[in-house]
DNA sequence: TTAGTGATATCC
DNA sequence: GATATCACTAAA
């Protein structure tokens, strides 16, 4: 049993869908049509202006504008001037929150993984449903989950950066 | 532990 | 225009 998830699965708060997206599968098709996938293993939630960890946090810009937007849209960063990071938004308009795709089941870390999937700026603003490129896929496994705080975002302050939005699946 | 890298935001 | 910052990785 494989569906591919719809809007509704996005559209719910960050704190909902990223415990949920753990053990679901990214599905991503090259040009010439080769799928790669790869199961979740870890997300973390940004979620609020008010959450310092969370870009959205400084206000909004053209940058983070499309935190603001609508749910199931990709957000695609580029960190430290080498690395694509992977974000879907969630939740309802004008809500910025999202879920990072922190690592795959074979790939770990972030950058390591939308590389691996081939994933760039261009996918910035594009729909995780209903897309050609990229989508999600649940296969029906529901892995154990165990929470930490969140990875690299020192500059948070002490509450933001122990918070345990972090969902990781356990290991068998 | 440190270098590498470039878009973005924030300061002149 | 210039600088400081950053949700990271690889190499040592």
């Amino acid at each position: 049993m494989t569906e591919i998830l719809t809007e509704d699965f996005f559209h719910r708060d960050a704190l909902e869908v990223a415990p949920d997206l753990v053990g679901k599968i990214i599905a991503r098709r090259l040009e010439d049509g080769t799928v790669i996938r790869e199961r979740i293993a870890e997300t973390e939630v940004y979620r609020g202006e008010e959450d310092l960890g969370c870009h959205a946090s400084k206000g909004r810009t053209k940058r983070t504008e499309i935190l603001y937007g609508e749910s199931g849209v990709i957000y695609v960063y580029l960190c430290y001037g080498m690395h694509w990071l992977m974000n879907v938004i969630t939740g309802e308009k004008e809500q910025p929150q999202g879920v990072l795709f922190r690592s795959g089941e074979v790939k770990n870390g972030p950058a390591k993984l939308t590389k691996y999937l081939q994933i760039d700026g261009s996918f910035n603003g594009e729909k995780l449903f209903g897309n050609e490129r990229v989508w999600i896929e649940d296969d029906g496994t529901r892995p154990e989950l165990i929470t930490a705080p969140r990875v690299g975002i020192d500059y948070a302050g002490e509450y933001w950066k122990n918070v345990k939005w972090r969902y990781i699946a356990k290991k068998e």
